[in-house]
DNA sequence: GTAGGGTTAG
């Protein structure tokens, strides 16, 4: 066996791993054992990158022990790339102190290792150990940054995902389509059209049509703030459209209420020749839950697997059984359950709790809160809807006894909260806070918008109110709900007929709901609420969710 | 010929 010989079957391996061939790489390092040909470090960084991607943990370890006992005297040049892979396999293993015990041990360190190192920390999202890493970094390059942004916004940082890419750009760094991708991604996440529309004007003159993942975040940061045309507007002049595209726009439609656009959009994308996979029957399901497509959605529900093959996941059921509640076919619901080919997990369980909320349905909804409880204590949802539906039915002593439970056992309702941005600054609101420098003049604004609207015929939904109190301090908890701050503040502070975008983190609440419709007939303003499920718009009175929520 | 990355759904 000659040199050059080992060189073709390393070539090979590593065609395979790049191919995601992980098997067929194995057999062949296999093969190269029991031949005796000679192993080198591009020979188990390979392999051992076939392992890291196949999930293979175990198997790595053992050949790491194989390179150990029978490889080369790695030199710690030669060494330089196994260490490397091995970062990434610790660290994905979840072992990231073991990462970072090789990482200090390394007496040679390249941007390889310094990168693997912090990804290792983003994807255990340990951000505050991948920020010193970062800020120690001597060897910074492009995809450091990228890493650290993108880090950022998948922990819920997105601010300072933003402040990191200006940072980026003032040290002279040009991002690439990942960088912008994950920044926009930021963006979408706060609801910040300004800085999304700024990030658009770069990466026109960068040409987002040669970056798919620039292209689909942009159409998902239009979307997401509450623009769903000028989503549609990205969707059409990107030249190269993939599944991401496609489903990111059907989910736009959908998350919006134009639940036959997205349909349609299926539609197209089939004509095209475009393969739909799992996300995109979550996402027509999810468009025929926010519109009440209960025959399409059954359709779809069936039509993945027999004619894609694509077995429904639990999401799928639950997307559907969501669907059915809402139409009040609670029945078939629980028949759906009882033919899932798995047992029922909380997801399941939500989603018939949510149903039988919608359709007052109270012994129901005890026996599935009971399930939850045991299944999931912690969740607040279940004590707020189970709470709710009591207090929807004037049993306020059991709901009462729902929040004691709740008080009880150490859960924390997550506190409502809703922002909006204004002259580039984002401004939140917490449900009756105090805290905004402005909040005298929102207070006031919102007893005049009560006013007006109580003349045009709302009439304020006490049942919604969680507490026994008096009706007239109901009344004012709900004009103190948080997206009405938020809206009172946009009324106050956006030019006049500018459209209001509100983002809230919950689901908006009915009574809310009901204002909102009345506020955009009485002020002839577009009001645009994203909550946690879904977009509202609302327009002469009239909300696109046509109050099916 | 080697090692490190992102976008959709929730």
């Amino acid at each position: 066996m000659n040199g050059k010989f080992d060189v073709v079957w390393n070539a090979m391996i590593s065609g395979y791993v790049q191919s995601g061939f992980i098997a067929d790489a194995l057999a062949l390092f296999r093969e190269m054992v029991s031949n005796g040909i000679p192993l080198d470090e591009f020979t188990y960084t390979s392999v051992l990158s076939a392992c890291v991607n196949g999930g293979l943990f175990g198997l790595s370890k053992s050949v790491h022990a194989h390179a150990i006992r029978a490889g080369p005297n790695f030199s710690s040049y030669s060494a330089l790339p196994v260490n490397n892979i091995l970062i990434t396999m610790y660290s994905k293993s979840g072992k990231v102190e073991l990462a970072r015990k090789l990482f200090d041990d390394m007496p040679l360190k390249d941007h390889v290792s310094w990168n693997a190192m912090l990804s290792g920390y983003v994807d255990a999202k340990l951000i505050d150990d991948a920020l010193a890493l970062f800020h120690g970094m001597s060897c910074m390059n492009q995809m450091a940054w990228m890493v650290m942004t993108s880090g950022f916004v998948n922990n819920g940082r997105a601010e300072e995902a933003l402040a990191l890419f200006n940072m980026m750009r003032g040290k002279g760094f040009e991002p690439c389509g990942f960088t912008y991708a994950g920044v926009m991604a930021g963006c979408a996440d706060l609801g910040s059209l300004t800085a999304g529309m700024q990030l658009h004007a770069q990466v026109t003159r960068y040409g987002y049509e040669s970056s798919n993942s620039a292209g689909n975040a942009l159409l998902t940061m239009y979307a997401k703030c509450g623009v769903v045309e000028d989503a549609h507007q990205v969707f059409v002049t990107m030249c190269n459209l993939d599944s991401v595209s496609w489903n990111a726009m059907i989910s736009a439609f959908g998350q919006h209420g134009y639940g036959l656009d997205a349909i349609n959009l299926f539609n197209e994308m089939l004509l095209e020749g475009i393969y739909p996979d799992r996300i995109t029957f979550l996402t027509i399901l999810s468009a025929c839950t926010h519109c009440g497509l209960v025959d399409e959605g059954y359709h779809y529900f069936n039509y993945m697997e027999r004619h894609y093959g694509i077995t429904p996941g639990e999401d799928h059921y639950a997307r559907l059984i969501d669907l059915l509640c809402r139409a009040g076919r609670i029945s078939e619901a629980q028949n759906l359950i009882q033919s899932m080919p798995f047992e029922p997990t909380s997801i399941i369980w939500e989603a018939l709790l949510a149903g039988s909320r919608v359709n007052g349905d109270v012994d129901l909804a005890l026996e599935v809160a009971d399930r939850l409880f045991k299944a999931v204590p912690h969740l607040d949802g279940t004590y707020i809807l189970l709470s709710n539906i009591y207090s929807s039915e004037g049993r306020y002593v059991e709901a009462a006894n729902v929040r004691k439970l709740m008080r009880d056992r150490g859960v924390k309702k997550e506190p409502g909260c809703s922002w909006i941005e204004v002259s580039n600054n984002v401004h939140s609101f917490l449900a009756d806070d105090m805290g905004h420098p402005e909040i005298d003049m929102v207070c006031r604004v919102l007893d005049l918008i009560n006013a007006k609207i109580t003349k045009l015929g709302y009439k304020p939904n006490t049942k919604l109110v969680l507490h026994a109190m008096e009706e007239r301090d109901k009344e004012y908890v709900l004009s103190r709900h948080s997206e009405r701050l938020a809206i009172g503040f946009g009324l106050l502070k956006l030019p006049v007929k500018a459209p209001i975008r509100v983002l809230k983190n919950l689901r908006i609440c009915g009574d809310c709901h009901a204002a909102i419709m009345v506020m955009s007939r009485a002020f002839g303003r577009e009001i645009i609420v994203r909550d946690v499920k879904r977009f509202h718009h609302f327009k002469d009175g009239e909300c696109s969710c046509g109050n099916y929520w």
